[in-house]
DNA sequence: TTGAGGTTGTTAAATTTTTGACACATTGAC
DNA sequence: GTCAATGTGTCAAAAATTTAACAACCTCAA
C-alpha cells in the first residue's frame, strides 16, 4: 500500500513473466529459480529478481520460487483477480476481431457490449453481443458497469467519443485509433495499440537488417 | 553508413515523430521548433533534438526544421519510401480486420495475401485479397516477392509456421500470436504485438489510478 | 544433525537514457 | 548592413535502468 512509483519499464514486463509461468504451471513445473527462468526467458536473473521485488519477496533463499503461489501473485499485481467489463466503441472488423477473441476472457476482461453508428449493423450479434448504436451508450452505461472502453473507430472521431466516455464514468481507454487522445478529464488511464507505429518499427529494422546484411559481405 | 547502434527506445518514438509532422504537413506549416512540437508532444526538446541528431543534422539554427523535409527524412528513416509486400497468415477475424485496413498501403505497406487452413474461407475475397489455402504458401512466395509476414493464427501453430516461412526466404515477422517465436534461423526480424499483454498494463494502470484516488480521499 | 550446494533479496556498480545548458549559426526587423 | 531574437547541435550532468556481486538463508542428502 506504500505510494512507491514502479516504473512502467518493470510494468511492461509483468504479463509476459505471467505469461510464462502459467505455460509452467500447465506444464506441471512446481518450483522455478530466477535462474532457470532467465534462461528461458531469454533475460537476466537479476532483472527478474529485481522485478518482482518491485512488489515483494516471493521467493525463498535455496528454493526460488513457487510457480503457482507465483503466477496468482503476479496476476493479482495485474488486476486479473477481478472482473473488468469492456465495451467495444466501432464495430468494424478490429471491433469484431476483439469480440471475438475467446481469450480474454480467461483473463477476465469481457466484452459486454459493442457500439458502432452505420445503421446496417444494428442488432447484429458477434459471438453473442449485441451491436448497439452509438445513442444508446447513455443508457447503457447507466445500466452496466463499463471499466474499460476499447476505442476501435477512426481517428476523427476519437476524441469526441472519448471524452464522452469519460463523461459517462469510464475512466480506463485501451485505444486503437491512430491518435494520442486529448481528454479534458485528467484522471484516465489510457492504454494505446498503434498498429502502424508497430509496423514502422518493424520496417526500420528490416531495413537495418537488410544495410547490415549487405555491408558484411563486401 | 556507420554502424553505431541506435537504440529502440529511439525507434519506438519515430513513428510517432512522423505522425505528427504529417498532421502538420497536412495543416500547412512549413517549419517547426523542437520547442513548438515538444509542447504539442508533450515531451522535452532536448529529446527531440537528440533524437533526430541519431540521424544527422535536419534542422537549422535560427529556422528549426522545415516539416516537409523533416517528413519525408524520418520516412526514409522508417523504411516508408519503400513498398512491402505483407502476406497475413490467419485469416481469421484479425487477419482479415488487418487485410481490410486502408491505412496501411498509404505508408508503403501491401497486403497481398490472406492464408488459412479453414476450407470454408478457401477462394474467399477481402477487400480484392483472395483467401488461400496453406499448401499454396510456397507456390505464392516463390511467385510473389513477401516481405513481412503477419502471424494472426493461434500460438499452438505459430513457431512451426513462422519457421516454414523463414525457410522460404521471410525475414521479418509481424507477430500477433501470444507467443516468443522460437526461430532456427537467427537473422529475422520480428515485431511482436501482444494484445493481452496490452490488456493486462492497462489493468494494471486500472487497479493503481484506483487505490491512489482511494488514499487521496482519506 | 550437519554441511555442501543452491538461491533469494539487496546493495553497489555499470550502463543507458533523459534532461539541461550553451556556443554558435541563422533569421528578420529596422 | 546591424543586431536582438531565435533555435540547433552537442557536450555535460542527472536520472533511470540494468547488471553484477554477495551476505544471509534454506534445502536436502547423508
Amino acid at each position: 500500500m506504500q505510494g512507491k512509483e514502479i516504473s512502467q519499464a518493470v510494468i511492461r514486463r509483468m504479463p509476459r513473466y505471467y505469461r510464462y509461468l502459467g505455460e509452467l504451471l500447465d506444464a506441471g513445473v512446481e518450483r522455478i529459480s530466477s535462474n532457470d527462468l532467465s534462461h528461458r526467458m531469454n533475460v537476466t536473473a537479476s532483472q527478474i529478481r529485481q522485478d518482482l521485488n518491485n512488489f515483494g519477496g516471493f521467493g525463498q533463499q535455496g528454493y526460488g520460487y513457487n510457480v503457482k503461489y507465483l503466477y496468482e501473485e503476479i496476476g493479482k499485481i495485474l488486476g486479473l483477480n477481478q472482473r473488468h467489463n469492456i465495451i467495444v466503441v466501432g464495430a468494424g472488423n478490429l471491433g469484431q476481431a476483439l469480440a471475438n477473441y475467446v481469450k480474454f476472457e480467461k483473463l477476465g476482461f469481457v466484452i459486454i457490449g459493442l457500439f458502432d453508428v452505420n445503421p446496417a449493423l444494428d442488432g447484429v450479434s458477434v459471438r453473442g453481443i449485441k451491436i448497439r448504436m452509438l445513442d444508446e451508450l447513455e443508457v447503457f452505461c447507466a445500466e452496466n458497469q463499463v471499466d474499460i472502453a476499447a476505442l476501435t473507430m477512426p481517428k476523427q472521431k476519437a476524441d469526441a467519443i472519448a471524452n464522452r466516455l469519460v463523461g459517462l464514468g469510464i475512466h480506463a481507454i485501451w485505444n486503437f485509433a491512430h491518435v494520442d487522445l486529448e481528454l479534458v478529464d485528467q484522471d484516465v488511464v489510457v492504454e494505446n495499440v498503434h498498429l502502424s507505429d508497430s509496423l514502422m518499427q518493424l520496417s526500420y529494422n528490416i531495413v537495418k537488417n537488410r544495410s547490415a546484411k549487405e555491408e558484411s559481405e563486401n
